[in-house]
DNA sequence: GCGGCGGAGTTGTCCGGACAACTCATGCCG
DNA sequence: CGGCATGAGTTGTCCGGACAACTCCGCCGC
């Protein structure tokens, strides 16, 4: 008989199944983790080591003050879903880079975000994307903006594999961090009601920057995702002129 | 001023700076967690969140009773180091798929590595590789046992990516489960005595088995790396007749 | 309406402790 | 010499609690 595995195991995959069953289903909140202590009879703690192995597993987010949000049903293999998924190879390129910085990955301030994305008159490159399901369903939309001193690499652009990978070859360089935005400072009321209204259509926001090593910025993705709760609380100059 | 970073973040910083500086050096174990907490007057859980961290990081292993051994002195890129890095490439692959197990990875039992890799008369493929650091010196040893099924995909074997993907795409099958195996069950001391010597030259070992969806062992992998203290514990048949 | 303030709710950080599980060396005994 | 038992040392699991940081919503004054 084999040992009875940990008890913050069989949180997790009772949490597991719940999701894949539909109870928890993409763009929900997890119960809160005191909930889940309530309702388990189990310490915070290890209601917390469960739901760290769910973000791991990619399964879940969290934000401190918000909650748990269910970002997908099954562990992805981290495999190329459809042609046009630009942003989503992109993304799984930058999972493999960041193994390393899965948690405490660095913040994009806004004015970072503003000046990376936003000088005016910078004819960044811009690929559109959109991640697809393996059922082939759109799960999001992507934008990448690609630096303009690396925009030739247009033509190369590749429809399955990881952008940045193809400008480091061409133009030998090399991407020495990625920078992470997903939450942002606060801003005016009226404009953050005006994008949690729009966001029950395009849910969350992701952005990803690629570092150069002298501190240039190579090349920044943006991603919405149908999540309800999460709403976005950025803005981008770009966005809305 | 930013603010400052949590205490476990300063502390996974310390150590990181310690082992990249070198003292203390690849292949050597980290004070106990008892002792960080001692000497930074911290609680074991602040100590274990930092260690957790270079786990995550890839600079650090650690096994239940026997310590933390440094692993590596820097964040591996995950990228390809050498020509004949073909068992690199593959637990760089494997990884990939595995960063959801990256803890709770199951376990080969003795009986189940013996028949996959031991089996009498099956000419397993066998596929020699050295695993080669950024400074091209080698870190470790590798073999990888391919199933005689795919055995046509030698000429194929590529000098640089994921073994297990060359097979997916040429056979059409699919990698359903990695199993990885660190540490084994008790074996006759006398056995392990000799390995003990022997592990001061080639270390821990490492084995990783990849599994069809119907249950068929695709391909073995296994490896030595040198490190002092991860003795190896585990007999393979194939190894000493 | 617009903006700011505040408070309830939620997750993040950190402490302290206890016991279980595992590793490894030692020593005893057949 | 081989095998087993023992025990110290180390990491894994789990509990309980406290406060900090952050989110989000509603209230209120202008």
């Amino acid at each position: 008989m084999p040992p009875r595995p940990p008890l913050y195991a069989r949180i997790e995959a009772r949490l597991r199944d719940a999701i894949a069953e539909g109870r928890h289903p993409v763009g929900s909140l997890l119960p809160t983790e005191a909930e889940l202590c309530a309702s388990l009879k189990v310490s915070r703690h290890t209601v917390r080591e469960a739901l760290r192995r769910l973000v791991d597993a990619g399964l879940v987010e969290r934000r401190q003050g918000a909650g748990s949000l269910v970002i997908a049903r099954e562990p992805s293999r981290g495999e190329v879903h459809a042609i046009r998924n630009i942003d989503g190879l992109m993304q799984y390129a930058s999972d493999t880079r960041l193994q390393i910085g899965r948690r405490g990955l660095a913040k994009l301030t806004r004015e970072e975000a503003a000046q990376a994305l936003a000088e005016p008159g910078t004819p960044w490159l811009k690929v559109e994307g959109l991640r697809l399901g393996q059922d082939g369903r759109p799960l999001a939309t992507a934008e990448v903006l690609i630096h303009p001193r690396y925009a030739a690499v247009e033509p190369d652009l590749p429809e399955r594999g990881a952008i940045y990978r193809v400008i480091e070859q061409r133009f030998g360089v090399e991407v020495a961090e990625v920078v992470q935005e997903i939450s942002a400072a606060p801003m005016p009321t009226a404009v953050a009601a005006a994008l949690r209204r729009r966001s029950r259509e395009v849910g969350m926001f992701f952005m990803r920057r690629y570092v150069l090593k002298d501190g240039e910025t190579l090349l920044v993705s943006r991603s919405w995702h149908p999540a309800e709760r999460f709403t976005y609380a950025m803005r981008l100059r770009r966005q809305d002129t």
